[in-house]
DNA sequence: GATAATATTGACACAGTGTCAATTTGTTTG
DNA sequence: CAAACAAATTGACACTGTGTCAATATTATC
């Protein structure tokens, strides 16, 4: 995570470490408060810094905030990335139940951090548009999973994957944020196995 | 919408009307602008009231807009109460694939007011609680439907009802807001079809 | 028409932001 | 090594918007 100092000149490593000052008191401001509420003066004071110098290293709170999102982004990126080659429809569905799981687990796992990146996605411009990119990935990676398994002779061949993959992605976004905010009565197991039966199979049963 | 101002007596009339300024103004300027760039003062200027005047009347910007969503709110709870009881699975799916147009026909009718909903969602708190409001009316709605049709033979009666339903709801959710912010290449009526039909049936037929 | 009740008003104090000229710290060069 | 230069840091300042409240204006009551 640090890049490597030893390398640097005295100038240079003064910058690095005020930056990460900032980074380090940012982290910690935002996951004591909100997004919202945490304010710059907050951070400046946290870190030990003078008040212009944040303003030099980040355009604002929305950057402080994009930066110290990475790690978890990375994370989420790993989990859309797994590869997708069922042979029949039995393990298709055990596959996509198990990336649902991750998925969510994820979110317990990055829970205060993500907490505050729902709040940043709502206030900041800057920050949804980071999400949405997070989004799109996950859902072009789902399409072409859908795709795969539609010229396999799995899935159904009448419906656009681009759609269906939406729909499947949001519903399990909506509930990763009900994990962050510790909303769910249910297990995250059971949520995962409960949309991936419905996603998979139906709620009605064919003739 | 507007009360009935004939039996005031002229000091509560005057409040009523400087109530009703302060609202026209909100919606234009909230219209004109986003949630966020909107400033009281814009819309006090507008209504063409004292600075004051606002705060005496509305707690600040959200209650503002609060009062301005409840129309919108009204025909998404009259979709949200539909009735559904359905014969047959056949029929199941109809309805459900009629109320899910309803709902984003709703979203293409109301584009403007929701532009300014969702924005503000991410912004204020109790706008947010606002809209958590209606989307558990519509869950809970949603949840009672699956449960009939369980208990009618119709759904698979092995999945919790509540999980379900929130899930149906999220993807939902979430294209109607795609809907607002005119995002969508697929028309209404696809996606209502598309969702409806992974939902109903499952991506992968069964066996 | 005097008094009380209520509604309106804008000046003010406050909180947070972002900028920039001045200052401090580090590097290079003759 | 001491100018002279370059880069990083700083905090005072101007600005934007908010919410409050004592003063003022309007309407009701006796």
């Amino acid at each position: 995570m640090k890049s490597d100092e030893s390398k640097m000149d005295k100038r240079h490593l003064r910058t690095v470490r005020t930056r990460e000052k900032l980074l380090v008191a940012a982290r910690a401001v935002f996951l004591e408060n909100d997004f919202q509420t945490t304010t710059i003066s907050q951070i400046i004071k946290r870190a030990g810094v003078g008040y212009g110098t944040a303003y030099v290293h980040f355009e604002g709170k929305d950057e402080l905030l994009i930066v110290l999102m990475e790690d978890v982004m990375d994370r989420f990126h790993q989990v859309a990335e797994q590869p997708f080659e069922p042979g029949t429809a039995e393990e298709a569905k055990k596959q996509i139940e198990q990336q649902a799981t991750a998925f969510l687990q994820l979110a317990e796992q990055e829970r205060e951090m993500l907490r505050v990146v729902e709040q940043a996605i709502g206030v900041s411009y800057v920050i949804r548009t980071k999400w949405k990119q997070i989004r799109e990935r996950f859902i072009e990676r789902i399409s072409r999973d859908i795709h795969y398994a539609q010229a396999a002779g799995l899935a159904r061949p009448d419906l656009n994957p681009t759609l269906v993959a939406r729909g499947w992605f949001f519903a399990n976004e909506m509930y990763l944020f009900e994990v962050v905010r510790e909303e769910t009565t249910a297990t995250i197991e059971e949520i995962a196995e409960t949309l991936t039966a419905v996603y998979t199979t139906g709620l009605y049963p064919h003739d």
